[in-house]
DNA sequence: AACATTATGTAATAATATAACATTAACAAG
DNA sequence: CTTGTTAATGTTATATTATTACATAATGTT
């Protein structure tokens, strides 16, 4: 692997981690425009600058997107083997989103055979339900 | 169960009755305004009513919203009692989507428990990946 | 009949996302 | 180091998806 990979691989663009530092440091998932907002004084004036870090940095796994949502929480599985196989709890009074990380379901998961025998190594699943605050 | 609540069960309104018939006769997920454009001749004419319907067929499990692509299509589980805990196989290439409906897998989901061991009885699964046509 | 609930109609607008085009930065190869 | 290539940025405009607000009508219940 050479030193260009390496950084591509390391180093963010300056948008993408202005955008980064913004969704990880938030405790709930944000919304694009909201984003937009928050990056303005940064001088990040345009959806699209936003909508294309965000794309980046899903591509990557740095962060997901919440579809059921529109938003997007950033990666807290350091390794992210998984950011192509994705599962979260989602609670329906707070909107408090939490990523699941289990060893089980993802195996189970990516194991999984549908009819025709296919299995998927992509997937996103979303629990819905009470978080324990709420409950 | 009284009559009204019959009625109610089996009974869609108008403009849900025709929405519901455009989207279960579609091969494919459609679009909120694929859907009102469709349906304008036969007096749909606002945004809102195809919503209204949307919403409503969601909710009663008619239909299912693919969370990934903001479409719809109808639910073939008959029986349904799966309409807030959902599978699905999209291909990435030609958007074909297909319902998944397997014992074991929502099953596994339901006896799933998180870390706080809290189970969830609702969710949203959505597998990627290709087709048979287009692998 | 009276009341409550569900559904509809209509206009306006909010929220989410992309197209198109021009420019600049990063970087690999010779 | 300059040439070709890819990735990232800047900017404007526009497309797509979804909701608010308010008025009216249909349906179901007592
Ligand atoms: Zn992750
Ligand atoms: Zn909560
Ligand atoms: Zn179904
Ligand atoms: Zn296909």
């Amino acid at each position: 692997m050479r030193t260009g990979n390496i950084n591509r691989m390391q180093n963010l663009s300056k948008n993408q981690q202005i955008i980064f530092d913004l969704i990880d440091k938030s405790p709930e998932p944000l919304k694009a425009y909201a984003i937009l907002f928050n990056v303005q004084k940064k001088g990040i004036k345009a959806p699209l600058q936003v909508y294309r870090a965000l794309d980046k940095l899903v591509e990557i796994g740095k962060i997901h997107k919440i579809e059921s949502r529109n938003a997007f929480i950033a990666c807290h599985n350091s390794s992210c083997q998984v950011s192509k196989a994705t599962a979260f709890s989602i609670c329906e009074i707070c909107e408090k989103v939490t990523e699941i990380s289990s060893v089980g379901l993802s195996k189970y998961l990516a194991n999984f055979k549908d009819k025709d025998g296919m299995k998927y190594n992509k997937y996103n699943l979303e629990f819905f339900g009470l978080c324990k605050k709420c409950r």
